[in-house]
DNA sequence: CGCTTGTTTGCATCCGTATGCAAAGATATG
DNA sequence: CATATCTTTGCATACGGATGCAAACAAGCG
């Protein structure tokens, strides 16, 4: 048994791979890249000495190495756009967080008009990531996410595709749209509008679907249903103008918070309509600014913890097992109301706490 | 020479190896990995008939084994926190994209209240990444920075490091408090105020001292210099409050612009102040709501683009020159000045279009 | 034509860790 | 105490691509 001694090994330059720190340590290399591996054939003991020479002389395994030989990159790709919406920076710095947990770093791919998509594509498979996360509700063909995901898990986030070829997680927007309108109809409502955001995607047919279905159910009257066009505040902005000059409009649901503000900025400083005594006015998402005393914007709040322990958990659950069949899996939300739509005491201007 | 019928490759099954793909064709594994390496010593013909093939094949080099041999992870490390901040989004999106642009692709590491900051910083390194851009205004010491970025490319984005031991850039924020208390001087206000961010931070300290020193120099009053404590619509409407109740003042510097938005609604809405006649509000950064006519906010435009493409630029420079010798680069930015300083026509709410 | 110089190509080896297998050691059993 | 069983350790090799070196080949020159 050749015990080191500690003094010793101080002097000497630092190891930089497992090879030079079990020579110094008078064991083998296996011993070295075992002593890491959790569950592998080792005595404590052992383990102990070697992981406390480690941490004394900065050893630390190289992932690379290590990845290409298990073939495992511990590596989740999380494919983005839109980040100009406050919901996703939020978003992702909690899937951050939650695929850390279980040992996945996050490699963020930005898909923008401006990126080469095939690219970054191409990048996601170079990189071996695992797991694949989508966040981008659009751009990508459910072609093109196949192929990129083939054979690794992958995980849609707030949006679907229909055909259910691979797992998604998403708010129910159904559900949430349904509220909305519930919601107009119990405060006296009956001339409502719609404003989309960015056409074809599943958030914002979902929300249109289940929104004007269930204003017929409950007889009201549909007023206008405007094309945003994309989900930003100059599209609400222009959308809410359309809407203050064409047929009399006393609810609005925007299909998201950042076109709502917009047009909750036109209706009030542009059209000088009061809100909500003339037009109430209701977002999705609950983002920041909904809570701003100037907006106190009445939303739909998308359950995001709850989305990503739920995308975590299923990411788990293909790395475990390839063959699982996908699924879909809207989560319950939470109505919010506020001054948006039923008004209330604008002296007072209560400022709600952040609640990340 | 084995000229491979192409017809007779695609019934074989695909090549995962740039050996398979070499057997296939009949050359040898160098041949094919020199294909896809530009510079390297392979004639015009047979790189483009191994380049061909690939594609036919979809095959891709594995990036993990070719960074395990040439011990360059080609992977950027952007080590972020504060998301919330719109400013932030906007930047990373931007980076990442012109690292990507150079062959660095981006791994994000979240730096917040809530994680493990060491652990993020060991992975750092554990995943070898060639070069570190560190946009956390906050959290990280000079010595866990050092540590982190130990010998590899390292810029720091939007703060800086008084003793100059890691190169950074940034907008030049002395210049911009300059140039807002210039300009408060120059519509004739006379009792300024400052209301500051997350203290201890570089940007915010440059702009208090820059802002406060020329105040004094323009022989105007500073009635106010209020810690909001961090960049926060919350902080900047509590000290709005703080300020409307307290000594008169008539212009007020926000250390940036999410802190101005929360100070102008309280401004406006609870204390019932006119912005700009009764107090100008001015912020930093030119973030998208500064446009919005509802704030039309008098700022600070940070040069993010100008940032980025500096930043790529110093990380190639280490890449090339390890021994580069660290330098602060601050760039220009722009005063753009909107209604909260100005006021003007509120009647037609001139909507600015985006320039992103 | 013989020799030099320059270009292509393949061979062999290395990058740093993981892991199957067998040897060695420890513990239990009869 | 001998043998069977289990645990711990080391050896050897694989993961997939990059690259120094030498062989093979082409071109240039006197």
């Amino acid at each position: 048994m050749t015990k080191t001694d500690p003094e010793a090994l101080q002097l000497r330059h630092k190891p930089r791979t497992a090879r030079e720190l079990a020579r110094l340590m008078g064991v083998s290399q296996s011993a070295v890249s075992r002593a890491f591996t959790p569950g592998s054939s080792i005595s404590p003991e052992l383990r102990q000495r070697i992981l406390r020479a480690a941490e004394e002389l900065d050893y630390q395994p190289n992932a690379i190495a290590s990845m290409l030989s298990t073939r495992r990159s511990n590596i989740a790709g999380i494919v983005v756009s839109e980040m100009q919406n406050p919901f996703y920076p939020s978003l992702i710095e909690k899937l951050s967080r939650g695929l850390q947990r279980v040992g996945l770093q996050s490699l963020m791919f930005n898909i923008t008009r401006g990126s080469n998509i095939e690219e970054q594509l191409l990048a996601l498979r170079k990189y071996n990531v695992d797991a694949v996360v989508i966040i981008s509700a659009t751009v990508l063909s459910g072609a093109s996410l196949r192929w990129a995901t083939e054979g690794r898990a992958a995980v849609l986030v707030n949006r679907t595709i229909p055909d259910l070829s691979l797992t998604s997680v998403s708010c129910n927007n159904i559900e949430g749209a349904r509220a909305i309108a519930d919601h107009f109809y119990a405060i006296g409502r009956q001339r409502v509008a719609y404003v989309a955001g960015l056409p074809h995607t599943s958030t914002n047919l979902e929300r249109q679907n289940a929104f004007v279905t269930r204003v017929a159910e409950l007889g009201m009257r549909l007023s206008h249903c405007i094309a945003g066009g994309e989900y930003s505040y100059e599209a609400g902005y222009r959308s809410a103008l359309e809407i203050a000059r064409g047929e009399a409009t006393d609810a609005v649901f925007f299909a998201n918070d950042i076109l709502a503000a917009g047009g909750m900025d036109a209706l009030t400083e542009a059209a000088g309509l009061r809100v909500p005594e003339d037009i109430a006015v209701a977002g999705f998402d609950d983002v920041e600014l909904t809570r701003w005393p100037h907006y106190s914007l009445t939303t739909f709040s998308q359950p995001v913890d709850a989305m990503v322990d739920k995308a975590v958990e299923l990411i788990l659950g293909q790395l475990a097992n390839p063959e699982l069949a996908p699924s879909h899996n809207p989560l319950s939300g939470e109505l919010i109301v506020r001054r948006s739509t039923i008004g209330g005491n604008t002296e007072r201007l209560p400022l709600e706490p952040a609640n990340t």
